[in-house]
DNA sequence: AATACGGTCAACCGCCGAGAG
DNA sequence: CCTCTCGGCGGTTGACCGTAT
């Protein structure tokens, strides 16, 4: 696989890596640590550039690395993490443990791409079966409603899902609930429709692409409710609707357990 | 058996942001 | 500020391999 040794103008290696020179590497690295990569080749003598070192670290020497197939959790996780982030392959190499970015980038274009849109449904449906018992027409028309757990209101039916939160929140609890209109009387007297989640706001604030300085304001910056109206504005722009709210949800559902601090959190009725 | 073809994946490339000087 | 270096990222390339013809 790879490609063949070559060598550039300045006297560099390029190509496939050889077993020699992975044991320099790795004898170097075990020694100086990661980092300063341009360094190696002056250290070692080793005749690769700091990237070429830190790639061939990286995805393939590294001692966590883990080797052999994709399995099938880690396939789901990769398609409903791409359903939210996109290409986004160094984070959502960073949900699955001993993969690396570019391992997960060529599985997605040689092998999930293909599928994607068979994938589609299967990845929305087990949150809507376990937790949100209704038609997918019901999910189609963007009426959930998004309240927290320490404010039990609910706000009335609308378009778009509002939240605050609190200066120092690292986790939110959602409860998402069904949109009354699209509620059967079953569901109702089951309290089908609703359900409850957990969200780290640095992962919000990741998905989002914005600060979460913004959101937790400790050193300064951030502060209260108040002064974090730009984000306010940004999230309720970004992930208003409910589809997006439920990826989010599959996403971190999917996640590991997050630690969790005392939430500050106050919602406010959705506006439009 | 020879060839063509498509899939796989390691590695390269170019761009960008952060940080140091 | 400006420049430079470094590290990180996503896109792309190309050698290798298995399978079909």
């Amino acid at each position: 696989m790879g490609r063949s040794p070559r060598f550039t103008q300045d006297g560099l290696n390029k190509g496939a890596w050889t077993a020699h020179e992975d044991t320099i590497l790795t004898d170097y690295v075990k020694v100086h640590g990661e980092g300063k990569w341009s360094n190696v080749a002056k250290k070692t003598g080793l005749k690769r550039c700091g990237k070429s070192c830190r790639l061939r670290w990286m995805n393939y020497l590294r001692p966590d690395i883990k080797r052999g197939n994709i399995s099938h959790d880690e396939e789901e996780l990769i398609i409903r993490l791409h359903k939210l982030l996109g290409n986004r392959w160094s984070l959502i190499a960073g949900r699955l443990p001993g993969r690396t970015d570019n391992e997960i980038k060529n599985y997605w274009n040689t092998t999930l791409a293909k599928k994607e849109k068979d994938f589609e449904l299967k990845v929305s449906r087990p949150i809507v079966n376990n937790n949100y018992v209704g038609s997918d027409d019901a999910l189609q028309t963007e009426k959930v409603v998004v309240t927290t757990v320490y404010q039990p209101h609910r706000t009335k039916c609308s378009s778009t899902n509002f939240v605050s939160m609190g200066p120092s929140s690292k986790n939110l609890k959602m409860e998402f609930h069904k949109s009354p209109s699209s509620l059967s009387k079953e569901d109702d007297h089951n309290n089908a429709g609703d359900f409850m989640m957990d969200f780290n706001v640095e992962d919000i604030c990741k998905f989002l692409d914005i600060n979460d300085d913004k959101v937790r304001g400790d050193g300064g910056g951030g502060g209260d409710g108040d002064d974090d109206s730009s984000f306010l504005v940004k999230l309720e722009a970004d992930i208003a609707s409910s589809s997006e709210f439920l990826s989010l949800a599959s996403f971190l559902e999917s996640a590991e357990e997050w630690p969790g601090d005392e939430l500050n959190i106050s919602t406010q009725p959705g506006r439009k």
